[in-house]
DNA sequence: TGTCCACAGGAAATACGGGGGT
DNA sequence: ACCCCCGTATTTCCTGTGGACA
């Protein structure tokens, strides 16, 4: 295999990251994808459902399932494109908003976030009635006739009151509003309509579109474009590409992912002044991983820091990689003492670790020991290199001294025993 | 066989913090 | 400045429990 120059393996590092990419570029590489065959019959259903709207008549509403990264977002805006391109031709009035919630939130936030979109509203954080949204969002739409595709992506992520805010949507906006309404909804869980208020669901007649994950044949496919606009030719070596596909469709089907995989490989690649081989992409997955892990930990609540701080503490103290909530909870008390805050509660306490075992950082289970009574057990299985990582990172942001608290800690542990 | 440990985890009450209206 | 609202975090109070041990 022959070398390229080093400086040379990343020609367009923009085409690693789709966030970067300005919305022409962003087409050209979706209509490639799409080319290239990748998500024609979803594409095919689509423009067979929207079809009646270049007649005069009113499509169903739509709801697209799939896991993340499956295209269902991508595909739908592709879609949108062209829709309104032909509208626009035959002149009919069309309006298409894209509501996106990508964080859990509850459905107060979902109308703000709405109300924002149609230039209705600032942004509230609190305090404004759900009402007085709902009103906010009719009359901006108050005198809009023609079809109104509103796109609500990730619509599971509406968290308290869901119902409320469907009902709004499916029930009373297509009432209140002289547009006719077609409601595109995404989500990636599949069971997402069963937990509805079923009076929602009666009225709502929706059509559905399945969005499976990429396979490794597609996965390769959107990897080799980017590859052909980003990066130098000759950089990528033989069964680089397969590799990161087989991956990612083992692993998640997620196309952004695949990308991203790619992307670090490729840094790996010029940082090293070789080409891209099958061992970095190992490596690159590693890091990604590692990565994942500090920028939760780094985002995280300062309660899930400081319990995740006494976790570490505790293992190192003890030296045994399991330890029990009570022995956590004493070093997360002296962590708190050391970084002058006040320590929550047991209870709350407990809820955090629990959170901790969710996110991956620990694994707890309940153990019995008879008339020792009952404990969970706090495994930390991340390597050490991560919990270093992890521990400095919550270090900082508490703006503590590492020495000055392990001392403390280690003190503390000495004086229980 | 019953006791009883040392917590788990549910439910309800309360505190908090940001924001609007007046 | 004051009061009220709302969603969320935390506290308080509580009942439940697997199994070693007497």
């Amino acid at each position: 295999m022959e070398n390229v120059a080093s400086h040379d393996i990343i020609m367009n590092a923009r085409y690693l990251n789709d966030e970067q990419l300005i919305h022409s570029e962003q087409l050209e590489v979706l209509e490639e994808i799409f080319n290239a065959n990748v998500r024609s019959e979803e594409m095919t259903q689509l423009s067979r459902h929207f079809a009646p709207i270049l007649k005069g008549n009113h499509p169903n509403h739509l709801a697209l399932w799939g896991k993340t990264g499956t295209g269902k977002t991508l595909t739908m805006r592709f879609f949108m494109g062209i829709l309104a391109e032909m509208c626009k031709k035959k002149k009919i009035p069309l309006r298409i908003e894209h509501l996106n919630l990508a964080t859990a939130r509850p459905c107060f936030r979902a109308l703000n976030d709405l109300a924002c979109l149609l230039n209705a509203s600032k942004r509230y954080k609190k305090g404004v009635s759900l009402v007085e949204l709902m009103y906010k969002i009719e009359s901006a739409l108050s005198d809009f006739k023609g079809y109104f595709v509103l796109f609500v992506d990730e619509i599971d992520h509406v968290r308290t009151d869901q119902d409320t805010f469907m009902s709004f949507l499916v029930r009373r906006l297509p009432q209140s509003i002289p547009g006719k309404l077609i409601l595109v909804f995404a989500s990636n869980k599949l069971n997402w309509r069963d937990n509805l208020d079923p009076r929602v669901v009666s009225f709502l007649k929706i059509r559905e579109l399945l969005f499976d994950p990429y396979n490794a044949v597609d996965l390769q496919h959107i990897l080799r474009i980017r590859v052909k606009k980003a990066l130098a030719p000759g950089a990528v070596e033989s069964g680089v590409i397969e590799k990161i596909a087989a991956l990612s469709s083992r692993d998640h089907g997620d196309a952004r992912q695949a990308v991203d995989l790619l992307a670090r490989s490729a840094e790996l690649a010029q940082a090293a002044g070789g080409n891209i081989s099958i061992e970095l992409v190992d490596k690159a997955a590693e890091e990604i991983e590692r990565d994942k892990y500090a920028d939760m930990i780094r985002t995280a609540p300062a309660l899930m820091q400081a319990a995740m701080a006494a976790i570490i503490c505790t293992v190192r103290n003890t030296g045994r990689r399991k330890s029990e909530t009570g022995e956590i909870y004493e070093n997360y008390r002296v962590f708190c003492q050391q970084a002058q805050m006040k320590a929550v509660a047991i209870r709350a306490f407990r809820e955090s670790l629990n959170e901790l075992d969710l996110y991956g950082f620990v694994r707890t289970r309940i153990l019995s020991r008879g008339r020792h009574g009952r404990v969970r057990e706090v495994v930390l299985e991340l390597d050490e290199e991560l919990i270093s990582k992890i521990y400095s990172i919550i270090l900082f942001n508490f703006q503590l001294r590492d020495k000055k608290l392990s001392k403390v800690l280690v003190n503390s542990a000495h004086s229980v025993n």
